[in-house]
DNA sequence: GGAGGATGGTCAAGCCGCTTGTCTGACCTC
DNA sequence: GAGGTCAGACAAGCGGCTTGACCATCCTCC
């Protein structure tokens, strides 16, 4: 875990500075249209604070726009840029070359197993019940 | 991962008040004879403020006791108390019924698979270079 | 066409777990 | 002994999050 922390921080120093993990995941949950804070955060299993100072240096670095929603007067509407989306196809190359090794390292199929049976076990998008897939 | 943390607070809210996910791991890692805070410190991977933070409310509330090196003056011995080992044994239990229960809902193989590829994966006692068992 | 409540977001304060920096005292070597 | 190293303590601070209080907009329903 640590090592790949590590291994985006590298990404941070040499391209995009000052971003942390919690960046990174956040440009992930972005769908190309945008989103609201508070539909972000409830899918986080954040509170609108604790996304709103994750985003504040988002926004300085140029890696979203943050606009207002037209359906709603009081809604943000949150937005990857060009840059944002940089930042998140980089991150995301680093993920699969991380995971390409641990493959590797444990053969595939060991691996594939390993990952599908996490994500079995993985619970959903905050709140929602955790997956069950195999049951018998 | 919440789920077991909120696995282990409930067994604190009713047992062992004031134990923190920190304190069950440090439980967890102390040899039957006591161990030293910094090698404590060094095999955990945190400094060792933050060892002697975590241990205060563990023998403030009498889960260790903290004695004098008898083989050097400046260094404490923690260990174990009764109480200590029944906390830790109390958590083993839950967390084995919560492995028994993935093990259920992805199937047993399938589960033993996973854990064999984290293990694997997994770096050893803080510092030292991850394990490889499996090459090809 | 308000009144009252729900919803989206902000501001401020604080907590938790950890770190860095500085220090003291015991140990070890030459 | 003198110099350096090691075990641990004390103090301050930081990162990432929470809770609590608040304002503005929206929605509903009499």
């Amino acid at each position: 875990m640590t090592r790949i922390r590590d291994d985006l921080y590298a990404l941070s120093d040499a391209r995009f500075p000052g971003l942390r993990m919690r960046h990174y995941r956040l440009l992930a949950m972005l769908p190309p249209d945008g989103e609201r804070l508070s539909r972000l955060a409830t899918h986080s299993g954040l509170t609108k604070q604790a996304l709103a100072q994750a985003l504040a240096p988002l926004e300085a670095g140029g890696y979203v726009e943050v606009l207002p929603d037209p359906s709603d007067g009081r809604a943000r509407l949150v937005r990857l840029t060009h840059r944002g989306r940089e930042a998140d196809e980089a991150v995301r190359g680093r993920l699969d070359a991380v995971e390409r090794d641990w493959a590797r390292r444990v053969g595939e199929e060991r691996y594939a197993v390993a990952r599908a049976v996490l994500a079995d076990l993985a619970p959903g998008p905050a709140g929602s019940p955790a997956p069950v897939t195999v049951e018998a």
